[in-house]
DNA sequence: TAAAAATTCACCCTATTGGGGTGATACCAT
DNA sequence: ATGGTATCACCCCAATAGGGTGAATTTTTA
């Protein structure tokens, strides 16, 4: 059986940019742009009937932003994949753009043909990054090495971080209910904070957990 | 100038797997296999000297696993970066890796020309992933759409998961104590939970956070 | 091997918190 | 107009959090 073409919407304000993706796209073998819109805004009342499988969506626009049209976009069109396709690298962006739904984000200097594959890799599942932008979310997940605080400190700040009270954290690792609050007291010390709350902002901060 | 070139070790249990990224590696322009070694115990007192740039690493080895055998290799050598190399895709295992200090996350069905250019990627700072790992890390960023819990409350379970105490969240949001009490007593039926330490719990599961 | 750091526990104190009930008002959006 | 949302009120009380101070033991590191 032959697969049908991937169905692209863009959503893109600079007209230079956006025809080019379209025509980039839409002369390639197994894509084809189903519909392109300066906004959000301008596509909120009629991309549903586009019925795009993949949508090229920009951050930096009029009216609704990029990271917040994900979600409605979502909302519409519940099986379409949104691909991010921006000039910006704020990690802020990023993970918002990622936590509302996001399937991918590339960056202005990815090539074409990463773009046409990327699409492609959207559509099926996947979740293409450019690298500078993957560097920055493995980043995110990785803890500071020199860390202040002793393991047993860093295990309790975790266990603090998740809700737990004192009592409960003694009963987990076994260890008195006195002990476990001389750790606390011990992390606040080496932290500079005298609540939970800080604790956990500045563990978050110097990624200690 | 000419760049010199790009130094990798290789620590993998199974002998045909190594001598194959051996070659492959060794047998590449601008690419040369330091060492190799059939597992992190093995390598402990000699990779130091080798002074690679990236690290192969397979996770599952006999003795140290590679997981654990992460943060060690760093603290050998703090400027090298390591690229695990596993079959291994359980989300447990590769946010562990990540958190360890991989630099980045291939799957052991990755094509010849990807490694080799991930290889360099590392080296370079990037975060190279396999298509289906990079799904995975993309999906851990993103919250549930359709989440049970209203706006107001999401808001205030956010406050909770970060430590703050009703009175500060009472503060922070501009509404009375009691107003707080009374989310999170809706937020405790809707999880079914009475904690704040199951309540954080159950929403990181089901990402309503 | 000696000093430093980490881990463990003990007992002083008190204001605040957390969780459970129950109920009410007003505002929405369907 | 009915159910969900957001707001506030007052009952209860055991548990918690945070601050002080001190000390024994083990582990790590210099």
């Amino acid at each position: 059986m032959t697969n049908r073409n991937i169905l692209v919407s863009i959503i893109e304000d600079d007209d230079t940019i956006r025809s080019g993706y379209s025509f980039l796209i839409g002369n390639t073998e197994g894509y084809e742009v189903v519909s392109s819109y300066s906004s959000y805004d301008a596509a909120a009342h009629k991309i549903a009937s586009d019925k795009p499988d993949v949508i090229l969506l920009d951050i930096e626009m009029p009216g609704t932003n990029g990271v917040d049209a994900i979600p409605r976009l979502k909302k519409l069109l519940p099986h379409a994949h949104v691909l991010i396709l921006t000039v910006y690298e704020s990690e802020k962006l990023i993970f918002e753009a990622l936590a509302n739904g996001a399937s991918g984000y590339l960056t202005k200097n990815t090539p074409s043909a990463k773009i046409i594959a990327s699409i492609k890799e959207v559509k099926e599942g996947g979740g293409p990054m450019s690298i500078n932008i993957a560097k920055m979310v493995i980043r995110s997940f990785q803890k500071n090495q020199e860390s202040p605080l002793s393991k047993r400190e860093t295990q309790i700040l975790e266990e603090i971080s998740v809700g737990k009270s004192r009592s409960q954290i003694a009963n987990e690792l076994f260890i008195d209910l006195e002990t476990v609050r001389s750790h606390i007291k011990n992390i606040y010390l080496k932290l500079n904070v005298n609540s939970r709350a800080d604790a956990i902002k500045t563990a978050r901060e110097n990624r200690l957990i």
